[in-house]
DNA sequence: CGATTTTAGGTAAACGTTATATCTAAATTG
DNA sequence: CAATTTAGATATAACGTTTACCTAAAATCG
């Protein structure tokens, strides 16, 4: 295996100097056509790809984004990924996708290893006690960073979900259906979308009188919520419906409550969150709370972009709010 | 905002020399105590984070892999993703995750970008039609690489699944149960996954004397599965069975087959490829053609790295056999 | 106790680029 | 025709590391 091309061998093999080859390579239009042609020409020849790593060093413009997110196997998350991804690769940037499980080890290490690495810039799903060193390591670097879902600092950029409301708003559909003993469902970790979520569902509880709030955990897998709605409704068989923390737990109890007899949306209510594609697509159409991921992933390379380019711009923050898409999922309350 | 910190700040903060910070910072245990923490603690200070790239500049060492995938929205390639990264990331590697989402020009983009980037190795789903070039590129600048899903080169390491063989296996099961009438379902690109699958199918159905093989494609979502199965059968009405390019659809076929009145299973057949969690999980349970993603992933990985410390190797393939799963959606042929 | 080895640290060069300043020949000007 | 401008190319230094080599002091040995 010959030695791998750089400026220099194209250079010899052009019979040119060095910075005339890498004008070349820039096109900064410097260069007459004719010799041009000539490095263009051995740089082909030579399978020549410029070494991005040693030109960031020495001119300090990098087209290198990470974006660090949660839960890559959930749809939901994919398509926010693939909505930022979009538009920053027509800008011309690459983007890397990592992703830190839920695990606040693994997205430190994440967080450092996008420094480390020479991120030009960063999308940033951040935990729940994200620590003021994340932040403070980020700004003497000098990476810009939007944070999605969770807003952790006034002083950076943010796009949001307006979850609270959204809790609020969903068990509210439940209550005007009659429903009285209603749970949340779904979700293990202290994340703060999970809080923010519990306390809207908690706020919206409190108009029902002597009825004591039960906040069901469970995986974010759709076997798990099939497992989890059956110990639900053996502990507390007085629970008519859940708001859930997620469209796949939501479906995974569909499941389960179709297959121990129950008809969703009629014995039973169920609401979902996200709206993923499969909950229009299914029996029945899963009742749920949409936002539209492609939208968010968007929004966040704008942020991005526009901070990048302009350093001082003034900080933005966007929250979204969630529509409630009622489907078949819910329905009157079975003893009404 | 003060200047990045890098070496020969902390050198000077530190008052040593920046060869003896850097010996510090990679633990290279030839710096005495004393120093190493007068070192340590301005490091912290000034909360000096290395340069990877000036490092892999200087030292040929990178830690970077690249993971070129293509659709990521697709929870069965999640999980390869994720098992390949758990693997890589314990052996201090990051991963960076690209989707070229079945676009040829993309992979090639991204292609080149890993090499622009200094990726260290790259684990990659060639395109059907990927020139020689691709390879060359990866060649003449050493960056080891393990295809997946689709062989392209002998001379490359790989790790696939025997497709044909198992679309055979997949529609004999239909035959055995009866079904004259079977359609190849889903898919639209020209992937060599989806052509080989196809292959074995054809090899079963020409056990079916005088019976016209069918080939109706469909996008690999849901929703299209949905219309499509819609479509072929006010064309076909002969067919009473399909077998699928992948699980995605064919749920999306049995959602169809519900909403317009059949069962799935009894009055029409559909077995799926993959195996995705929601095979399990969905009424009723997908007949399918399963593989282990996670596992599909580590071999990946372990492929990978065994190529990048032992670079001449024998080159290996692994090629994995689907078993079929029988599930609900899979029965006796209506007219027998 | 002098000779040798070990230890802890420093100096200088190199990696592949790009930025800046400089040089040379040709073209333009007065 | 000398003086000036211009186009086109080059020389040199710098980015932040690591490596190879070197030195002085401390430790070890017969």
């Amino acid at each position: 295996m010959t030695k791998k091309p750089t400026l220099s061998s194209v250079a010899k093999e052009a019979g040119v100097s060095v910075p005339t080859v890498s004008q070349v390579m820039r096109d900064t239009g410097r260069i007459s056509e004719k010799t041009r042609q000539k490095v263009l020409s051995a740089a082909k020849r030579l399978r020549y790809v410029p070494n991005q790593a040693a030109a960031t060093m020495r001119s300090g413009d990098n087209r290198e984004i990470g974006f660090i997110i949660n839960k890559l196997a959930n749809p939901f998350n994919a398509e926010v990924v693939s909505g930022a991804v979009d538009l920053l690769e027509t800008e011309g940037f690459m983007v890397s996708v990592l992703d830190a499980q839920g695990d606040l080890q693994r997205q430190d290490r994440l967080l450092e290893a996008c420094i480390r690495f020479g991120r030009r810039g960063l999308i940033w799903v951040p935990a729940l006690d994200t620590n003021e060193d994340a932040m403070e390591l980020l700004e003497t670097h000098g990476v810009p960073a939007v944070t999605f879902m969770r807003k952790v600092s006034q002083s950076l950029d943010h796009v949001g979900v307006l979850n609270t409301e959204a809790l609020s708003q969903a068990t509210q559909h439940l209550i005007d259906l009659g429903h009285r003993h209603i749970a949340y469902f779904g979700g293990t970790e202290q994340t703060s979308v999970r809080e923010e979520r519990i306390a809207g569902y908690l706020s919206a509880c409190e108009k029902l009188d002597g009825v004591r709030p039960i906040i069901w955990p469970c995986e974010e897998t759709k076997r798990a919520g099939f497992d989890a709605v059956a110990a639900l409704r053996h502990k507390h068989p007085e629970v008519t419906g859940i708001v859930c923390n997620g469209d796949v737990v939501a479906l995974g109890a569909c499941f389960g409550l179709i297959q121990s007899g129950l008809n969703p949306g009629h014995d039973f209510s169920v609401v979902g969150f996200d709206d993923i594609e499969d909950a229009a697509v299914s029996t029945p159409g899963l009742t749920t709370m949409a936002i539209d991921p492609k939208k968010l992933g968007k929004r966040l390379a704008e942020i991005l972009l526009d901070r990048m380019r302009t350093p001082d711009l003034p900080v933005r923050h966007f929250e979204y709010s969630a529509t409630l898409k009622v489907r078949g999922t819910s329905g009157e309350a079975p003893d009404r």
